[in-house]
DNA sequence: GCAAGGTC
């Protein structure tokens, strides 16, 4: 009988699969591993017939990459040797027993079966797995399995239909990674060594470490970027006008179509129109029946937002709790890109395990009733992972705070998911009036069905409408003309942030949260609760909607940086809840991104198209349209320039890490 | 004393 060793990229993948293709399977523990078992059984695959299997795991990436003894000396060399300086490629530290197993298991196997996740970084584990591998064993036959799902049906057709390793899939990882450790070393020294004098340090032997990484830089960048423009910004003034009338005791306000306008002579003439025309004539009177969607499946970046906004708990607390729900098996895996649920998976059976808690039972216990209603599908799918989602249920009160409000909101947007869109009735009243259109609009919330387990949700009915019919004239009661000026964008919050570095690629969702933590870790940037210092929160305007919306769009407020994807307008978010956090640049985050802007080159390391770019050249790697090597070797010469460059300029860095406000004005 | 990416 052959023996197959299996290999999959964490230990739920193992066992679960283990579970799957096994009639009977056998748990080993492996010596010096804690998390890491060997699970035993025999399974008929069709390639290799009746075989023993040994399916076990990895804990992510085995091996790393490190500069050779000499350059890992800081004043051994010139930081910018390390642009090519020799790396070597070894099994880290802490994953030589999980290598010594595979080494041990290889030795007596026939085929190596890898069952990484069918991602970049899991094909790249996968090509590690496959060099310990052989180095045991040169006679193993090497191949890996593609799914997207661990449900039983899928997980049998994969052990049927064994693929080669992308090796195309592993050059692009293995590119940023020599890529990520290059460039962060080389400007990390550079900038220390030449920056931590300038920086008034407090008795610490060494000075402070100003680091450089591809996406802690654009990370600084997006926040130094808000913080500009709510600097920079002055408020406009601007002009409306108000319609109101009363008719069946109900003060109907309209609001002007055209919003405001800045032009204060434009609006009177408009507005002395409408007071010699004397009376309005209605033009438009709708009811129509209108939705709230559900939420779509939950992802990690979304989790994150969410997390970070209403369960006042920084994205990393969220990202940190989400994973020990997972490891005790309360909640699905908690990294996942995946809106959609797989058609296959039985989500009543999911629902119905939650019908016993005190606070959502008897919602659940409505859906598993007939309220079931299939979720939403949303674009993204990774192929690897279902949206996070509640296994099993858990008594609220056996959990810790944070586990509490991670494990109660996972619950939550899941049942609001399974159930059916908030219906209600919009009412849309228009008027004619001097000219100019003003309208009305009203909203009656007829079913909540999803909002009630769903409170992050807000949309509740207003005040309710007379009825109008088209054609009718009346003399409003009131029509005045008011002013208001545009406010200024706010700091940027953690939700912004992470949503900014979404849309354009700056970190995984796994990492954004660290990202994050490292440059507050850096004291490049601070974080405050929001709404506790002065000046950050919106101006107030007299007016009522109208000047609502001219919120953060001030002209006076644009032309910022213009990143890739750009920053919506300001004020967002808050809604109600007071924890959540913004960010305020230091004086020293100030400095490295007007520095490195100041220097002069055309792309600066601080904006996102960098990383975006490298993004796009390890799809390039993928497709085959681009190598590894002329990938890397474009970039270091790319960067080396700007290195130069910078090294040359140093004295515009330092000026700036003395006095950036100097600088700012 | 460096990065970012996996993962426990």
């Amino acid at each position: 009988m052959g023996r197959i060793l299996c290999v999959a990229e964490k230990p739920s993948i193992a066992k679960a699969v283990a579970n799957h293709l096994g009639g009977q399977v056998r748990a080993e523990s492996i010596r010096g591993t804690q998390y890491i078992k060997n699970y035993k059984f025999d399974y008929n695959f069709q390639r290799w017939g009746e075989s023993s299997v040994t399916f076990t795991c990895v804990a992510g990436h085995v091996q790393q990459q490190e500069f050779t003894d000499r350059y890992r000396k800081w004043h051994a060399c010139q930081p910018s040797d390390l642009f090519d300086a020799p790396i070597h490629t070894f099994v880290a530290e802490s994953k030589k027993a999980i290598a010594a197993n595979i080494e041990q298991q290889a030795r007596y196997a026939n085929v190596l079966f890898i069952w990484t996740d069918c991602d970049r970084e899991g094909e790249h584990i996968g090509t590690e797995i496959r060099e310990i591998a052989l180095k045991a064993n040169r006679n193993l036959e090497v191949v890996r399995a593609k799914f997207s799902n661990i449900e039983r049906a899928h997980i049998i057709a994969a052990a049927r239909n064994p693929v080669p390793l992308d090796q195309a899939q592993a050059n692009a990882v293995s590119a940023r990674i020599e890529l990520d450790l290059r460039l962060g070393a080389a400007f990390t020294r550079m900038q220390t060594l030449s920056l931590q004098n300038m920086i008034p340090q407090q008795g610490e032997e060494r000075g402070k470490l100003i680091s450089y990484g591809s996406c802690q830089f654009p990370t600084l960048g997006f926040v130094v970027d808000r913080y500009l423009r709510v600097r920079n910004f002055v408020p406009e003034p601007f002009w409306y006008i108000k319609v109101v009338h009363e008719k069946d005791d109900i003060n109907v306000k309209f609001s002007w179509r055209r919003g405001h306008l800045f032009d204060r002579m434009a609006v009177t003439i408009i507005y002395e129109r409408c007071l010699i025309s004397k009376t309005a004539k209605v033009t438009k009177m709708q009811t129509k029946p209108t939705k709230k969607w559900k939420p779509l499946p939950l992802t990690t970046v979304e989790l994150q937002k969410m997390g970070s906004r209403f369960l006042n708990m920084t994205s990393q607390e969220v990202m940190n709790v989400a994973e020990h729900l997972y490891t005790q098996g309360w909640i699905s895996y908690p990294r996942t890109e995946t809106d959609q649920f797989d058609a296959g998976m039985d989500l009543r059976a999911l629902v119905q395990k939650q019908v016993q808690d005190s606070q959502w039972g008897g919602f659940a216990q409505g859906l598993v009733n007939g309220g079931f209603s299939q979720p939403r599908d949303g674009r993204n799918n990774d192929k690897a992972h279902p949206p996070i989602h509640p296994v099993n249920y858990v008594v609220p009160s056996t959990l810790n705070e944070q586990q509490r409000k991670v494990y109660q909101f996972v619950v939550r947007r899941f049942l609001a998911c399974c159930s059916e869109d908030a219906v209600g009735e919009a009412t849309d009243i228009e008027i004619e009036y001097g000219g100019e259109t003003f309208h009305a609009h009203g909203l009656t919330v007829i079913a909540r069905n999803y909002l009630d387990v769903y409170p992050f949700d807000k949309w509740e009915s207003s005040q309710n409408l007379p009825q109008y019919t088209v054609g009718e004239t009346f003399e409003p009661n009131e029509a005045t003309m008011h002013d208001g000026k545009t406010s200024s964008p706010t700091y940027l919050t953690e939700p912004e942030l992470i949503a900014l570095m979404d849309a354009n690629g700056i970190g995984t969702d796994a990492t954004m949260a660290e990202h994050i933590a490292k440059i507050k870790e850096r004291e490049y940037v601070i974080s405050r609760t929001k709404g506790g210092g002065g000046g950050a929160t919106t101006a107030s305007t007299r007016g009522g909607a109208a000047a609502g919306r001219g919120r953060g769009r001030g002209r006076g407020g644009r032309g910022g940086r213009g990143g890739a994807a750009a920053q919506s307008g300001g004020a967002s978010g808050g809604s109600g809840t007071g924890g959540v956090q913004e960010f305020i640049p230091t004086t020293l985050g100030i400095a490295l991104i007007e520095g490195y802007d100041n220097v002069g080159i055309e792309t600066s390391l601080s904006k996102p198209f960098l990383r975006k770019e490298m993004e796009v050249q390890m799809k390039a790697i993928c497709e085959g349209r681009s190598t590894r090597n002329d990938v890397v070797q474009q970039n270091l010469d790319q960067y080396r320039a700007m290195f130069n460059r910078t090294t040359q300029q140093i004295n515009v860095l330092k000026a700036v890490s003395i006095s950036p406000l100097a600088l700012l004005s």
